[in-house]
DNA sequence: GACCTATACTGAACATTGTTTAATACATTG
DNA sequence: CAATGTATTAAACAATGTTCAGTATAGGTC
């Protein structure tokens, strides 16, 4: 009797997911400026109407495969292992991997890390006082930060400024990356190396 | 004789300038999303369809659109008079009011560093090797770097890839700062404060 | 099995978009 | 004045997001 429900529930859920998927690989394919309801409900082989009846609209299908998205990405997150024992060499490492898997994705990250509403920010947002209990990246800067000696001491409140300014570091150049695309690799390479270098200059003079 | 074409094209440029100023007027009110061909024609007085005699689509009215608000953004680039004799100060000081007046201008300055139509990046493009000689923002950039005793003899193009990374980082802080709008006051000045101060460390560790 | 009700779904419609085009008014030229 | 080219409009088209009246369907009740 209540596996019934249960079912239908199931049901919904599947076909929400099928909604979701579907957009997913029109945006892969497009991009998110070209996602349509329309083309969502042919690929799903309904009519567009039916659509409504399990989002509220275009918007919340956007956030909602936006925040999967997220999801996404941030399960990658971890320091690399620690066979590079010099704290420099684990953050340079870390970082740039997080660049380039951030880059690999297109413009994904970029549509996702600038998403305004506030169902995507709920969980992209990291400026915020106190962001890096809820943060994994920012977490694991500041724990690549106090892997240094002269920071173990530090009070968590000042790494988490520095963290949160060199994660928008990261941003900055990661966008800015990610919209002059025609650049040449090797001039690519050498932005990221030369980010990477001075940030660690940065890190190991902190006052 | 002559000077008949010349009104004619004169007119044509008032044209296209009428047209360019209510689209800009739409914008700063309504923000670029809602930027339409009709609302353009309402505003000006005349059917949508002439709108493309003047401009090729609404793509084109937005292009030169930013570039005209890029180069108005721009023109009030220079660094704090020498006043304060430090660099350090004139550095920070020149910065500041570099990120503040991106911010005040809202997401004027995100939908003009963002956009990607190759006409608009020719004015922001910033990463590219030999960037300096074309970018103000960056030339300016490296003077004030080179006010700095021990970067003095540095060669050139390392210090271009220092001013672009600086230039990244603050781009990445402005656009989050932009994002995350509910930020308190507090923690934005702070954030600030604390990116200017790692970047000065930085500048004086640089080896 | 007949009936009922809630849910799934469709087709058509509506309003709004960017854009094109046939027709027209107008100004300039010869 | 006739011809030519330019400026302008109204209407149409295709695509968009969204709504809604109606229809089928599936599950439960008598």
């Amino acid at each position: 009797m209540t596996n019934r429900y249960e079912r239908q529930e199931r049901e919904r859920d599947e076909m929400r997911q099928a909604i979701l998927d579907a957009a997913g690989l029109i945006v892969a394919e497009e991009g998110l400026k070209r996602l349509s309801i329309r083309k969502i409900a042919e690929r799903i082989e309904y009519s567009p109407g039916i659509i409504y009846h399990y989002f509220a609209g275009k918007e919340a299908i956007i956030e909602q495969l936006l925040r999967q998205g997220y999801l996404e990405m941030v399960s990658g997150l971890d320091a690399v292992s620690a066979m590079e024992s010099q704290p420099e060499a684990i953050f340079a490492q870390t970082m740039r991997r997080f660049i380039e898997t951030s880059l690999a994705d297109g413009v994904r990250y970029r549509d996702i890390m600038l998403n305004e509403s506030p169902s995507v920010l709920s969980h992209t947002a990291v400026l915020f006082s106190g962001a890096a209990s809820q943060r994994e990246a920012l977490a694991l800067l500041i724990r690549l930060l106090r892997s240094f000696d002269r920071l173990k001491e530090k009070q968590d409140d000042e790494l988490e400024l520095t963290a949160q300014v060199i994660w928008s570091g990261a941003f900055g150049l990661i966008l800015r990356l990610t919209v002059e695309k025609d650049l040449p690799a090797a001039q690519k390479e050498r932005l990221i190396r030369h980010y990477l270098e001075t940030t660690l200059i940065m890190i190991k003079h902190l006052e």
